[in-house]
DNA sequence: GGTTGCATGTAAATGGTTACATGATTGT
DNA sequence: ACAATCATGTAACCATTTACATGCAACC
């Protein structure tokens, strides 16, 4: 699923401009298992917009620079709704995080802690804010997408917090082969 | 985290072929956070090489092609260990899944409870190959990260299977949309 | 005076996927 | 007869990231 795509997506909840469909990937109902930055979403625009699929309007605004906002056409909608007769294709995660414990026997135990301690901080922060922001039932789709991300952010740091000291003595001895 | 610094991550564990990593991305004890294929991983071992980060032995095989068995060199080991002196970035997780499900109520209800299924039956592979392959604690770093993806993988499943019917009726109504 | 938020974009570089090419052997 | 496993690679294409460019207002 290319930028493309999410951004049909995002339009078909409603209009918005390309600066709030990033802001709703990060930090929004997507946040968990879509990113994307302005370089990939404005050309994405532009080319939907080409095609057919988004249409805009120009807004000027007081004190703040000229916007666009973006609505879905029928063609786009169609387009999506295409999409979404298919099977989803796996997900992909890249987790530089995990790669690097897996070699933490060559890090000093002070660092592997720091990254942990990192992540659970963002774990927190991110289990917060989609607690707050929406709880109330919106649509059925939404709160179980959310609900499925705050399962997951749960249960890794409930991981991490139970099993963070066990490791770092396991993997601590380890220490020597730094000095190395 | 490129390619690169992933294939001396695996072979800092030991000799390997491209062909191996590969399977080790997909099969090992990195399937879960990690994945590449061979127009990536061979070019990457190619460059490694002539950077001396890794060398090789091309070893002749009986009623088998020709392999190169990869070894990660001093200065290999020493790039890979300021690799892991950063601090990690953000994972980067992509999910037409999640993405999909997002707009259920535009699908039918037989195929979300298509892709759901499917999905859980994913789930409970992975648990199972997880589960048996390396149970016996080989390094702890490799159990610790491999225990945090059975964690993720049984939470994700877990809240499938318990929110998974509730969804499917609220869901449902939405299907005149479809026939629209 | 510096940072953050609003708002749009481009160009170059990076990095990765996909499709192709080859070919013997083993299993169904 | 056909598919899968082992084994390596290239070339074209695609998508995305990163760095840059602009500029005002509000806040600290």
């Amino acid at each position: 699923m290319d930028v493309r795509t999410a951004c049909l997506g995002v339009l078909d909840r409603g209009d918005a401009t390309g600066y709030e469909i990033k802001k709703l990937f990060e930090e929004g109902p997507f946040s968990h298992f879509y990113e994307a930055g302005y370089g990939s979403i404005y050309p994405a625009l532009n080319r939907l917009s080409e095609e057919g699929m988004v249409t805009f309007t120009e807004m000027e605004q007081d004190k703040r620079p000229d916007k666009k906002v973006y609505s879905i056409t029928r063609r786009g909608r169609d387009e999506l709704l295409r999409a979404l007769r298919a099977y989803p294709g796996r997900d992909r995660l890249r987790s530089e995080f995990l790669f690097m414990l897996t070699l933490a026997d060559h890090m000093p135990t002070e660092h592997v802690a720091d990254i942990i301690d990192e992540r659970l901080a963002w774990y927190r922060e991110n289990i917060a804010r989609m607690e707050s922001c929406g709880e109330a039932g919106q649509r059925p789709a939404q709160d179980f997408v959310r609900g499925f991300g705050l399962a997951i952010y749960r249960a890794a740091s409930a991981y991490l917090e139970e099993n963070k000291d066990a490791f770092l003595v396991d993997v601590a001895p380890a220490d020597s082969m730094v000095a190395d």
